[in-house]
DNA sequence: TATTGTTATACTCTATAACTATA
DNA sequence: TATAGTTATAGAGTATAACAATA
C-alpha cells in the first residue's frame, strides 16, 4: 500500500531496543523479587497494587481492573481466582449492576503488598534509577507518559489491525 | 537490614509504570504483528534479527545467541529447535570446540525476517515513535543506553540475590 | 572439573470460543 | 441486543534438574 516504506534510522533503533532490554531486564528482576518475597506474579502484584494504593476505597470492577493491566478478561478472571484462592481479595456481585463483580483488597492482601513493596522499590532503585539522576527520572517520565496516553488511545491499526477487547 | 527504607517519590514511580506499561504495550502490538505477518513470537524474531542483522557472518553459538535474548538455556534450545524444525535456521556442531553448537540463519529466515520487518518497523513507528520528535528520540535514548549497561553489568543483588546463568 | 547444549518434566500464563445471567 | 463475567480447552513458553559430551 504505501510506497515509501519508513525505516527506523540508527537513534529510532537504538532507542527501541535500549527500552525493549530495560523494560524486560526490570520486568524479570521484579518478578523474581516479587516470587521470592511474596509469591506474586507481576500481574498479580499489579492487581494488588492497583486495589490497595490507587483505589480509595479498596475495590474495583473486574471490567475496570482488566484496563490497563492485562489483556484478556479470561486473564482476569483466572488471576482473580487464584488471589481469591490465596486470601488476599475478595469478590462480590455490585449492587448497582448485578452483572458486575466488585473486586475487592482484604486486610490479608494489604499486609502482603506491605510485605512485599519495600523489596519491589529496592529493585527498582537499584536497577532502573541508579544510573539516573532526578533530572533524567524527570525527563524520562516526560518522554514516556505521553508515548502511554497516546498508545493508550491509538492501537495498532495497519499492521497490526485487531481490536483489544470487542469481537469483529 | 538497612533502617531507611528508601521508598520511590511520585516522579520515580510515574516514570516505572510509564516505562513498563509502554513496552508492555509495544511489545503486545508487536507481538500480533509478527504473528500474523511471520507467524513468528518476539524472541523467535529477536534471533533471527541477531543472526540476519547484527551478525556479519549470519553465525552465532548458541551460548552467545542466549545473552540478551533468552533468561534459560533450555528456552533457547527449544526456540532454536522451533526455528530449525521451520527451516528459519541451521544447527551445527562449531569446528574449534566440538562442545559448541553454531546457529546459522538459512535464505529462508531472511526471507522471513524481510517479509516481517516492513510492519515490524511500522508498529513500532506508530507506536513508539509517533508522539516522539527526533529530539525526544535522542533524549530517550540517551537515557534508557546507560540503564540497560548498568542492568547488563550489575545484577539484582540484596532482594534477588540471584546469579542468572551461573549454578550456585 | 568446568563448560556446552539437550531433554524430561512440570508448571504458569494466556487466548479463543461457548456459555450464563443481567441491563 | 449488548454487556459482565466464567469456564473449558488448548497451546505457547519457561525453568529446573538430570544428563551426555567435550575442553
Amino acid at each position: 500500500m504505501a510506497d515509501t516504506p519508513p525505516r527506523l534510522d540508527d537513534v529510532q533503533l537504538e532507542a527501541y531496543f535500549a527500552l525493549m532490554e530495560v523494560a524486560g531486564l526490570l520486568r524479570h528482576a521484579v518478578e523474581q523479587q516479587l516470587r521470592e518475597a511474596g509469591d506474586l506474579s507481576y500481574v498479580q502484584f499489579q492487581l494488588l497494587a492497583r486495589l490497595g494504593l490507587d483505589s480509595a476505597t479498596g475495590s474495583e470492577r473486574m471490567t475496570d481492573l482488566a484496563d490497563g493491566v492485562v489483556y484478556s478478561r479470561s486473564a482476569l478472571t483466572y488471576q482473580a481466582a487464584l488471589l481469591e484462592k490465596a486470601g488476599l481479595v475478595a469478590r462480590a456481585p455490585s449492587e448497582h449492576d448485578e452483572r458486575s463483580v466488585v473486586v475487592t483488597i482484604t486486610d490479608a492482601g494489604r499486609a502482603r503488598l506491605a510485605a512485599v513493596l519495600p523489596g519491589h522499590t529496592e529493585v527498582v532503585r537499584q536497577q532502573l534509577f541508579q544510573p539516573l539522576s532526578r533530572a533524567d527520572t524527570k525527563a524520562l517520565s516526560g518522554l514516556l507518559s505521553p508515548v502511554r496516553d497516546h498508545m493508550r488511545a491509538a492501537p495498532p491499526r495497519s499492521a497490526a489491525p485487531r481490536r483489544r477487547k470487542d469481537q469483529d
